[in-house]
DNA sequence: CCATTTACAGACCGATCATTCTAAAATTCC
DNA sequence: GGAATTTTAGAATGATCGGTCTGTAAATGG
């Protein structure tokens, strides 16, 4: 008994999602996500509790893309370094974006709703941990050295995921994060 | 004959740059900016002509430190494998702020000035042909295999630098960014 | 010690910010 | 089809934005 809302929720979001990761959070002015997302004023603040609210919102549809991608391909058995190459080399094609939104969010500590870098940090807890699962699985399949310092290579490997999220800010082609991927998983394979 | 200016130009620049670095291009307010740089208002048009110059500024002054860090370093002769690894271990102490304003300009890219943009991509060129004559030197060395890609480990070093500059920001340690260096390192040697 | 020059502090400006409110439009239940 | 309910569009709101202007303080040259 009600008028049906006009905006679909998931399409809002991934517009404010768009507008946040390219603008920043102040960036981001409340016209302008009212004018792109089709959500008007009220239903904003009705909805999302104002801007940081959207912003979290946003944030958490995000990671749970991204989450949802690094799961899906980290958790394929048997656990190794097949994976690991797998999930760099679909990070690199076919966002419309730039860099990642979740790195956006870390850089953009001071500015950014509060609750949204500490979602931040969790995510790349997690995907840390699933870096790290399928290290242990090369190890015991012998794919890297068994001296191996997995706990070191699992950040490593994240900080290279990080920065290949930076590298396209600056003109590299898809081309190019193919020999940086090759180049580096060159590195890793037991000798 | 005219009194005498009651700043210093390069403690401006520094504290512009700590809190444009932190806060991002809109964030720091121009009320806040004159607050802590010491800079008033008046002398901030007259000097930089307006907020986008004075972070121009900021980021030229940026760039001129690390750039000048990185020539020196990756300068030594011989150019070799020596020399990338003390300049990733040197980039991982001693910074009071949050990440790197160059990567910060380049993850904000449509908030900050176009200016600022365009000499953060000229930076990241600058680093990255500096990795690339190191690999060249340490490939003349037998540092590294003689069927390596330069260009390719050129750029991967640089992801794996600017990695590291969004590492920190969730809260990885100086330890554990020597691991990750160690880790990286090894993949490098020649086999 | 006065004239000139420059920097200073702070008031002022229109524009725009995030937010709140008001009233009309749209839908469902009865 | 009328009452109830919810969304809509858009007009206020006070605060604050970046930028400009005005008058005063501080220094030097003569």
């Amino acid at each position: 008994m009600a008028r049906p809302r006009g905006y679909d929720r998931d399409t809002v979001l991934d517009k404010a999602m768009s507008m946040f990761w390219r603008l920043g959070y102040e960036g981001a002015h409340l016209a302008a996500l009212v004018e792109h997302t089709g959500l008007n004023r009220f239903s904003l603040y009705k909805e999302f509790g104002g801007k940081a609210g959207l912003y979290e919102a946003a944030l958490d549809r995000f990671l749970g893309y991204l989450l949802g991608q690094y799961r899906d391909i980290l958790t394929v058995q048997p656990q190794g370094l097949e994976n690991i190459e797998a999930v760099l080399r679909s990070l690199q094609y076919g966002s419309e974006y730039y860099g990642c939104f979740m790195i956006n969010t870390l850089t953009q500590r001071d500015s950014v709703p509060p609750g949204a870098y500490d979602r931040a940090v969790a995510g790349a807890g997690e995907i840390e941990a699933l870096y790290r699962a399928n290290l242990a699985g090369a190890l015991a399949r012998g794919q890297i050295a068994a001296a191996s310092d997995i706990a070191g290579l699992g950040k490593m490997l994240q900080t290279l995921d990080q920065g290949l999220h930076i590298q396209g800010l600056a003109g590299t082609t898809d081309a190019q994060k193919d020999a940086i991927i090759t180049a580096a998983m060159a590195g890793l394979q037991a000798r």
